[in-house]
DNA sequence: CGTGCAAAGTTGACAACGTCAACTTTTGAA
DNA sequence: TTCAAAAGTTGACGTTGTCAACTTTGCACG
């Protein structure tokens, strides 16, 4: 007896969603299952399959939404006076949102994902995310008079990222955990690598 | 008919590990299945339980082995005079290795890997390499007269690593290739980035 | 030189998974 | 009112990890 969009008010297709994010912050990622999806919502096996083409698909959407609502969190941070204070507070909201959501964030930028090539949607809000950071620091160089080569902001704004995503992803690393590091130093780290980061960008810049 | 340890000299359990990184070398690491190992090997699909108690086993022992011959490649970095060359030197073997052996990078850093607490020999060789990054993080302070403050050095640590980490993770990220970024941003990514991290390093460090 | 036991390998089975195919019910529009 | 497409169901196949029970091998000990 088949059913018409009533999954607690929810279409079958969102109501799919929603459970496939429930399931991988209770089990992991790799233990997502279109077929559990089903159970969980009282339809058959094959429900699922008439709203993702795979459970490729399923799990390409789940990212998309991750990235939306991350790129959302950083829009959403508190503006500083200054560009400077900005970027200070974008990064600031980076390692927060990593840090208190790690699933998304492993969802997000982990690599067992599904291609890039066959979910091309799946990134769109990432170069938002990207598009941010490279606003905040064109502010800032700005603001410093920094000569504008062509592609030494692109390099900076890479630096930052990677530097964040290191930080935020080493964190969750497993072999993090192993280096057994005291409690205050893992305290200290966040505001320290920020500020090893500022320190980096007003230095002067050799020549290339 | 069974046989006793003949598979091309080695013992069946080395053959395992030899044939598992094949396949994920082929095919990445989440199709990797005791049953394809053995059958590429010519056993019965239960052969190669007498060696490894479960399929995580078996991945954790090709990650140890990972991590052993990764930490030889860093010990084996061509020593500068200075210590601060010597630093520099081995953040370029430590990018080379990530990003020549992209996949054994994953395999150590990534994030489906099993449990540590389930095996904890897997990140041995994990803390040697980061005793490599302190012993050479030390020298150098040491050659700068900076002072010994407790933990300033861990910060320091911890920041070249997520900043190595940051940079090796991201380049082979899906969200990095959804940025289209220019070539040639890209080819000067690397020695941007240790510049930056040198830059931070010799700056002045405020009081924490 | 037998003998026997543990290690190594085999076959068989089970439940779970992703997915293809064929069927039935419902719905919205012509 | 009809009817085709959308949504859901049942059934099946091949694959996987893993448990259990069997057979073969080789080494140690009397």
């Amino acid at each position: 007896m088949p059913r018409r969009p009533d999954f607690n008010g929810r279409t079958l297709r969102e109501a799919c969603l929603g459970e496939a994010v429930a399931i991988i912050a209770e089990s992991g990622i790799e233990s997502l299952s279109l077929r559990d999806v089903a159970r969980r919502l009282g339809v058959s096996h094959q429900a699922p399959y008439k709203h993702f083409p795979s459970r490729d698909h399923l799990l390409a959407e789940v990212v998309r939404s991750a990235f939306d609502t991350f790129a959302a969190h950083l829009d959403a941070r508190p503006r500083g006076a200054t560009a400077e204070a900005d970027l200070a507070a974008l990064g600031q909201a980076y390692l927060a949102y990593a840090l208190a959501h790690p699933l998304a964030y492993r969802l997000m930028f982990g690599t067992s994902l599904p291609d890039v090539a066959a979910h091309p949607a799946m990134l769109h809000s990432a170069r938002h995310a990207f598009a941010l950071l490279r606003e905040a620091l064109g502010r800032m160089r700005a603001e410093q008079g920094a000569r504008p080569e062509p592609g030494a902001m692109e390099l900076d704004a890479l630096f930052i990222w990677t530097s964040l995503h290191g930080l935020a992803s080493a964190l969750q690393t497993s072999a993090m955990a192993t280096l057994a590091l005291p409690p205050a130093v893992l305290a200290a780290t966040l505001s320290h690598t920020l500020q090893r980061i500022g320190a980096a960008l007003t230095a002067p810049v050799p020549q290339a």
